[in-house]
DNA sequence: CAGTGGTCTAGACCACTGG
DNA sequence: CAGTGGTCTAGACCACTGC
């Protein structure tokens, strides 16, 4: 049974000697972060319901306040999302409103939709030794095992988007182009339902650059056809750096849309 | 007096004849909706404290705990940065932590602030009349009074980024290449200062773009230098929209990140 | 020490969903 | 209609700040 604090029974994490921060925790904080581990351990699957605020409150020993407080936390973080009527569920990828969090590329006129979803053309997926860059951006050793996918995703035909990404082997065992090419949804739905690796938050590093002759050949542009690099790292529960994506975007029919809060 | 409701009395907001959307709108948000016109209305300044919690839940006449939530909800908009044991405090843009909200372009090595604040060169300061297209953007009729700005971010002695701006020209009168000059800090704490005018949200379209001759003299690159070009439109409460930037950044030393959620 | 925001509780009632 | 999340209240206590 988890802890059950009839009385506060906070203040504790790891407080080491000579430690500079009191690092008081709230209850709440404590709860989320034990429903976090089941999440992660998979005892709900993405897209089916957690138990309902009283249940898990009854179960946790807090009141139903806090258990609120608990779940809105992990409902601002994207990890679940709330249903008035219905229930909180796992969020998951495979849903028409999650697709284009990760996506930002949007045609310059025009709604999100107007143009349907990209017709994707996986190149390449093989086995390989992760170099020095791609082993520090996914927290492995150097030479440990990654595989590297290649696609081309196209809009009304034209080729639009090129990337080449990297994933831990470990993880990912038993992926392979055939997969890909069969999946019929967005890829992170894939890794969510075969592979149980949810992502759950990135950081993107853009900038304008002109391709190699390789890569605009894919793209059915010129070499002085200047293009945005969108480098992606891709991380999981806890952080866990999970997918090192590098895109390239064609960005005369399309443009990277950003919100600034 | 505003609305003080001992019973309910929300589920009001103009339901006119057909409407589909019943519309019911809980009533911290209604107290949310009368701080925020106080907000607007200036009543408090930027940088300044607004009553503390439980002078204004007795103001509007509910609990402490409805008046948190109306905070809370100002507070995630970044209207309003609360600090325990302070208070709450307007937002503004004349603070460290809040300057690189706006500025998404980071050097590729190191922290933010590795190479302090850039050199700004002010190039223009004109009043113009709006094209069609500035025009719609920020909301005027075609051939209303524009300002134009035309300045030339530095970074170690490097230009690094080139911005041409508009502003609707009557809320920003006054506005000249000697005051921008003479402002020692950001550009959007001048506008909130000066003009009362406070940035809280933005857009931005990102693409990737070769400069014109002009554009890579200012920069100190060639015309094959591929640039990011970022088109921003940053809006004040109630998404009034205030200005569009046009910015060209070199992504040589730099890069545009991001944050996906 | 007083005043602020932050946490926690207990209970009532409301809005929404589905059977 | 029962069950879910959402709102609102009232009160106690805690953590942080500054005088």
């Amino acid at each position: 049974m988890p802890a059950a604090p009839t009385t506060p029974a906070h203040t504790a994490p790891a407080d080491s000697v000579g430690s500079a921060a009191p690092a008081f925790s709230p209850l709440y904080q404590q709860i989320r972060a034990l429903i976090l581990e089941r999440l992660q351990a998979g005892e709900w699957k993405p897209g089916e319901p957690i138990p309902s605020e009283i249940e898990l409150a009854a179960r946790f020993h807090v009141s139903q306040g806090t258990m609120r407080k608990a779940i809105d936390a992990l409902a601002v973080e994207n990890l679940v999302v709330r249903r008035q009527g219905k229930g909180t569920f796992v969020a998951t990828h495979a849903e028409q409103q999650v697709q284009y969090r990760f996506l930002r590329l949007v045609p310059d006129d025009g709604a999100l939709n107007s143009e349907g979803p990209a017709q994707r053309t996986i190149i390449d997926c093989r086995s390989q030794r992760a170099s020095a860059d791609i082993a520090q951006a996914l927290g492995l050793r150097a030479d440990e095992a990654v595989l590297q996918v290649q696609r081309v995703l196209a809009y009304r035909g034209v080729p639009t988007i090129f990337e080449d990404l990297w994933l831990p082997g470990a993880p990912f065992k038993g992926l392979t182009a055939e997969r890909l090419r069969a999946w019929p949804g967005p890829m992170y739905a894939l890794f969510e339902h075969e592979f149980g690796v949810h992502m759950v938050r990135a950081e993107e590093k853009i900038r304008a650059v002109l391709p190699n002759p390789a890569q605009a050949a894919l793209l059915g542009v010129t070499s002085a056809t200047p293009l945005l690099s969108v480098e992606r790292v891709a991380h999981t529960y806890h952080n866990t750096p999970m997918e090192l994506r590098r895109g390239l975007y064609r960005t005369d029919t399309h443009h990277y849309r950003n919100e600034l809060g």
